[in-house]
DNA sequence: CCGGGCACCGTGAGCGCTCACAGTCTCCTT
DNA sequence: AAGGAGACTGTGAGCGCTCACGGTGCCCGG
């Protein structure tokens, strides 16, 4: 009832280090006989500091277990050291796909050698766009990661009348404002794919081509188109519903209804390519006896299927990579180019 | 030259606002004809404010596009409106395992729908458990759900020990400082499904059993021997080397080797099984003819394997929930109890 | 008719940092 | 020897917010 205040005024400054949660910049240079700026100077980049109150410096933030309070100097700086990883899609896909996971996993580290944190967000309903418009606005992240598979996302659009730094993981909406987009060859890996089934002798090739709204969907069928030109009979090609394993079981079976004789195909996604591989099991035809079947993006699981999936490879942490770089330099004020980089056959069993 | 410089210094506060970037509260306190203060309140719950200026404050929000600055607002308050997720694992887990991706995800929206964000962090090497403590410790992060599979994790005591609220996703260590944890019932489980190989007619049951450091490795183990009680011969118990397919492969043909006339396996992953069902059909063994397998997670990959996996499920998404309830529970200053959830058969083919 | 209670509101004092600026001190040039 | 160019350092003024406090006005009981 008398000791939880303190008696004297005097003691105030004593008391408040006492309750504070930890040591701050001024403490810091207190002990290390130095001033507010220079602890500053040290702590961002050190020009211009005699080695002597350097080490001091050091030595007074080792002691006292200093960490620099980010609130504060984003207060002034306008700067948060984050960045968001906008997920725009339905919802299941990331429980599905690997790629994804990968994708993140890379950039998470990253991020985190350059000192960035990631922040994961997702965009597949209007309150969690409207969440992510609103974090971007309020300058709460430097920059955003958008990875939107489908073509055309309002998302884009609206994040980039923000003004906070955007790279689009995929493929740019081919309308709206352009920004900066890094994706896989997806067309010039098709046309790998489909030329090596060709070369392994397919004569009577089909396709289960991805969703239409998605740049994987599109490009890729175009590769395939691109080496097979015009030849392509009515009922070869197939679209999936969605890029899960139960959609590609039925695109299969569809593709083997309408084009029962076809002796490779070539799956848009591997996970579509799992359910494809079901199909044609329960089809009683044998793979690759019968048919050829090529899958895309060479996920983990594509070593997992029997027999392991012939796929292409999409060069992930390169993707990562690149998306990170564009990224920075966007945030650093410079204008990058957009990238696309190459894709590669990966021979397995299936093909 | 002569027109980069505010001529007059009468015209700052006006160069100022146009140079700002957003407006401040104190815009909106001015266009809504009332102080900060108000505004301030109607920001946080709104209490004894008059419904005149709660309307006029929400109107020059709307009017203005004001969003809060959470710097300045962390600054003050020392909260920061977000959690870590932390990735105790080897680097390649994230890839291969879609158990994470969707407990992320869940956690995520969840997260998102209180208003909060979702930091993403790997702590696969010693640098980077060095940023993790280094955040927790700088008050960056509330608090942390460290999702860790191995056991007497130096990271979780370490995390404990800056005194922010950690909850653990998988088993407490069972050594050093005890902190609250949500897992799935991995012994509960494993006896379920030993049990079901049993009633399925399996006389000669064989394991493989995880990494000896993980609790799924311990306690799915564990629930194998409750039911088979001394039961067990030697060589039906075989520890996988990792959670991948690989590992997988190379158990199942151990087990093949040591204890070959097995009639039914248990495998303590679904990704192990994917491996195990892979041995299994080079060494000609048909699934599930000859030996039933069962596997346990039920993730995506569970019912893209041939045949489909028999598995036990984890409840994921309330796993997900309790996580950041009881995260939630501990920012607030409470007490919550750690909790294990029941897990479930998912019957499928392979046994 | 006056004093006290209550609902509402404005104000000041920071939170811990950065950045520009104004020193100080040394050393080199002319 | 005077002057200036650096190198280094300290200081003040905020960044945009919250929180405690001290006003207002108004209504009611005595």
């Amino acid at each position: 009832m008398s000791d939880d205040a303190p008696a004297h005024p005097k003691s105030r400054g004593a008391a408040r280090r006492a309750q504070r949660r930890g040591p701050t910049m001024e403490d810091v240079a207190e002990i290390a006989g130095v001033s507010r700026g220079t602890v500053s100077r040290v702590l961002n980049g050190a020009t211009h500091v005699s080695s002597a109150s350097l080490a001091a410096v050091r030595e007074a933030m080792r002691q006292t277990g200093y960490v620099v309070n980010e609130s504060a100097r984003s207060l002034v700086t306008r700067r948060s050291g984050a960045v968001a990883f906008v997920l725009s899609e339905p919802p299941d896909r990331l429980f599905e796909d690997p790629v994804l996971g990968g994708l993140m996993r890379t950039c998470t580290a990253l991020l985190g050698a350059q000192g960035r944190g990631l922040m994961l967000m997702l965009a597949g309903n209007p309150d969690e766009r409207e969440r992510v418009l609103h974090f971007a606005r309020g300058g709460h992240v430097d920059g955003v990661l958008l990875v939107s598979m489908h073509d055309g996302d309002p998302l884009a659009a609206a994040l980039h009348g923000t003004g906070v730094p955007v790279v689009i993981c995929g493929r740019a909406p081919a309308t709206g404002p352009l920004m900066p987009y890094v994706a896989a060859d997806d067309r010039g890996g098709a046309r790998l794919m489909t030329q090596y089934l060709l070369d392994r002798g397919a004569r009577r090739l089909a396709t289960v081509a991805g969703p239409a709204d998605t740049p994987g969907g599109v490009e890729r069928l175009a590769g395939f188109r691109d080496v097979l030109g015009g030849a392509v009979p009515d009922g070869a090609i197939v679209r999936a519903e969605a890029y899960g394993i139960e959609a590609g079981r039925a695109a299969m079976d569809q593709l083997l209804h309408g084009f029962p004789d076809l002796d490779a195909v070539f799956v848009a996604s591997d996970l579509l390519a799992v359910g494809a591989l079901q199909a044609l099991h329960a089809a009683g035809r044998r793979v690759p006896g019968d048919v050829l079947v090529g899958g895309f993006d060479d996920s983990a699981i594509a070593s997992a299927t029997m027999p392991p999936l012939t796929t292409i490879r999409q060069p992930l942490s390169q993707v990562a990579a690149e998306l990170v770089e564009v990224l920075l330099e966007l945030i650093a004020g410079r204008h990058p180019s957009s990238r696309v980089l190459p894709t590669s056959l990966v021979r397995r069993d299936s093909a």
